[in-house]
DNA sequence: TCAATAAAAGCAATCGATTGCCTAAAATAA
DNA sequence: TTATTTTAGGCAATCGATTGCTTTTATTGA
């Protein structure tokens, strides 16, 4: 199979005896060619099939139209979600997006870092891997003019626009929320804290911990409980304590939430009677879960819109920017059954 | 913030007081470079910070590493799980991949189409919309040279490279197993019959019921219940019938299962014992669910990764490709409580 | 009818990397 | 030392579209 040459302006310019130039206008609607000569280029271009090659317009114009996503898995919901609400924006600004996974691997972050940039992209929107350690590719992109917008999980150190939940309130809601309803030796499912928002949810549950005069008790603080499998583990252990939690906050995600009910459930533990349990992140199963599952929805949707209008510098009437290019979108509680005694 | 002006290999060639070709033939391990000239050139663009322009280089050599995919949707678990199984094959080859989403339109997957043809990207890879009706577009792809490889929703008609399902066999295999349970008025939750994966579930609904000598009864057929909330209304409608169905096979989705399974406990009906019901594609709420939801697995990773491989034309052993260039995967039915008598 | 002005179209450089071809320099052989 | 072969490096065209500038043509006014 022969790649078929492609119609260029050139070719359409030969067949009509006149300067490519006047194609190039004709087509993007520049000044300087009559109507007649106008009708007749659009109308040859449409005969002959014509497709602007947008490589070498992108390589004389500069730019090149397309916005470089990098995330840790484009299959789960929160981020598919926020790529989701990305694209939405940009097809409208006719913008492309060009994905990349970094697999919770900072080396192949630093991989697809580099393929974008290679490829000019117009930005570049980040939510960092797991194993992320240093930003100095990060740092690079910004070296290269390349506009930076990190979103969820970030560097806070550096100097880049951000969208951001606010997991500490958030988290401190959850956490209220479930002292309000009589739970006192609350637990928590942690993530690695090398990640700002596991950082920030567990500062959020001590807060309303010390805020409420309860206190916060090592042994029922679990780290790195981030996947239902080690969220199922770790609430296997904290269930055999001298002294169980009556709670536990799955900072985390929903799906160490649901390994925590599985566990309880297989040891014969009542949620929410005897035991309260609160995921994060809204997944679609939350509902189903029996008893449903009390959560914070992180709105990934607008979240990724946001980020599209941050960087087109047009963000919808009630999102403010803060003078550092920070957003911050406000979670929202979603009580069910989990946590209602 | 003004964009920095990038290094270029002539600004390399020009501060070693050497040629651009030279640089580039350092760059590309081309060769007619001395080893000591070669090192020197790496060093100073490290140094430089230098980034190649893929745009340029892309103009000059006609390939631009660049696969475009278009989904109805990127944050449906099926799409989803398929490109990140095209990305971990195409991320290994050094390819990038532009995603578009139709949002189910026809209109806006034209444009997606032309979006990418624009960027000559070397391959398309596409699911087709439900609102799909005309393949113009598609075979507007192949007139420009570039490779098509159609998934899952594809046109039968257009004589590309396809990775498809095998919905037919699936279907049988998974209404065999609920007459095999006992059940014998299933009823069918169907999908816009314009598509061909709905058609071939339907048509091995119909093989089944006939192999197994039961009656097809039209009104057990319900028309376009492919969300949850259509297959609750659906549900409800079948089991108002003075006759209702002692099953239901929701051949469109899990969520449509869900939607029956909750309407069915609304109403007291017993799952499985009064009523059976199976989904299909396997969503991660399909365990959660009390009872948990029998489903069909289509393999959607390996489907991604497959589609990935077929264009490279370097397939996992045991994964045949026909002559016409179509692979058909099989999915699996995995039997769980809701059709277990 | 002719000059002055405006509109249309052409010319050529440009974006940055690649590559076929050619020349100069170095290495080898005679 | 000279002729021959390698090797290194330079030159310039090329990919296709865009765009500032110039020239030609058409239009307007006197």
């Amino acid at each position: 199979m022969k790649q078929p040459k492609r119609v260029t302006i050139y070719d359409i310019a030969k067949k009509l005896n006149l300067n490519p130039s006047s194609v190039s206008r004709a087509l993007n609607n520049g000044g300087n060619v009559s109507i007649a000569t106008k009708q007749l280029i659009l109308k040859t271009a449409e005969e002959m099939n014509y497709k602007v090659n947008s490589v070498a317009a992108n390589l004389r114009t500069g730019n090149n139209q397309t916005i470089g996503v990098i995330v840790p898995h484009i299959n789960q919901n929160f981020f598919s979600n926020v790529i989701a609400g990305i694209e939405e924006v940009t097809y409208q600004k006719g913008y492309s997006l060009v994905i990349c996974q970094s697999n919770e691997s900072a080396e192949r972050e630093i991989k697809c870092v580099d393929t974008l940039t290679n490829q000019h992209v117009s930005c570049i929107i980040i939510s960092v891997s797991a194993d992320f350690k240093d930003s100095s590719h990060l740092e690079n992109i910004q070296k290269q003019g390349i506009p930076l917008i990190q979103f969820d999980r970030v560097a806070d150190e550096l100097d880049t626009m951000k969208v951001l939940n606010d997991n500490e309130s958030a988290a401190m809601e959850a956490v209220s929320h479930m002292i309000a309803q009589g739970y006192k030796r609350i637990a928590l499912l942690e993530g690695p804290q090398n990640l700002n928002i596991f950082r920030q949810r567990k500062a959020g549950y001590l807060k309303a911990m010390k805020k409420h005069n309860l206190p916060v008790i090592p042994e029922l603080i679990m780290e790195n409980a981030w996947t239902k499998e080690l969220g199922a583990t770790a609430t296997r252990t904290l269930l055999k304590l001298a002294e169980p939690p009556d709670a536990i906050f799955a900072s985390t995600s929903d799906f160490a939430a649901l390994g925590a009910l599985e566990v309880a459930t297989e040891m014969n533990i009542q949620v929410p009677q005897q035991l309260g349990i609160c995921g994060y992140s809204n997944e679609s199963f939350g509902t189903i879960a029996n008893p449903s599952i009390t959560t914070i929805d992180q709105h990934s949707i607008l979240m990724g819109k946001t980020i599209a209008q941050l960087y087109f510098n047009e963000p919808d009437s009630g999102i403010s920017i803060s003078e550092n290019q920070i957003v911050s979108i406000r979670p929202e509680l979603i009580i069910r059954n989990s946590t209602l005694k």
